[in-house]
DNA sequence: CTCAGTGCAAACTATTTGCAGATTT
DNA sequence: AAATCTGCAAATAGTTTGCACTGAG
């Protein structure tokens, strides 16, 4: 199956916490998840692996390219599975849902702006908080 | 003086520590630094305050909207004077370097987004990782 | 004089790490 | 069997908070 290759191509052994932490990731409603969001669904799958175990596997999915991490916020990052094609995100500050999207015309506007000084990027986060028209 | 105005009209007492705190964000060369940072240069000054206490006085100046917060990567906050103007970072992975850039088209096209989506922004962060184009 | 502000230490939250025992290959 | 992995608890890092004392208005 090909979850199990995903782990084993990174070079890790495809362990009971790997396979039910990538499960979650894959099948959970939510795209967005907090290493305490994977430990609760665990849980309450009775399958706890533990908060240690949790935190090491999603760095070493991030590690893998399985997945990315986030820091929408101050309080506790977020992973998602790598997407197959770069987005950004918006957070709803009164819901908290968030929506992703992309844009070809800010990210080729921000490799120029990049190259206009002297740099070239490596990564970047853009994210909208947002609230509904309504109120 | 113009500081102890701005302390005062955001309805706090002039103390020692918030004079001390705010003249660091003004006069340090870094526009972006972390609690500690300031807590540093503080004790280089002999004007140590205690570090809850430089939490507690950028906090209340974040409320008073006389700074502002950035959480650029997972590590520190950092904290800058409210720019008279909205602008954005670059970060150079390498240097640590901070660039400060503005670009209206960016911003037009996040509104049009958001609006596609039915919110209204309340308050965006993009920041590019960056490395120098040599090597 | 009064109430807000301070400093210290203890508390917290998110995350990481050491280690002995359990699992995967 | 060898090497990696796990779970627990203890350790860290960053930040916040309770409380008795100090200082600004």
């Amino acid at each position: 199956m090909s979850k199990n290759n995903e782990i084993r191509s990174a070079g890790l052994k495809v362990t009971h916490a790997r396979k039910r932490i990538l499960e979650v990731l894959e099948t959970s409603k939510k795209s967005h998840l907090s290493a305490d969001d994977i430990n609760k669904i665990l849980i309450k799958n009775n399958d706890e692996v533990g908060v240690a175990t949790v935190y090491r596997v999603l760095n070493q999915f991030v590690d893998a390219g399985i997945c990315i991490k986030h820091n929408f916020d101050s309080g506790q990052a977020v992973f998602e599975l790598t997407p197959s094609h770069h987005h950004d995100h918006m957070v709803c500050v009164k819901t908290g849902k968030v929506i992703e999207f992309e844009d070809e015309l800010i990210e080729e506007r921000q490799d120029q702006l990049a190259k206009q000084n002297g740099y070239r990027i490596v990564d970047h986060s853009l994210v909208l908080f947002v609230e509904p028209i309504d109120d």
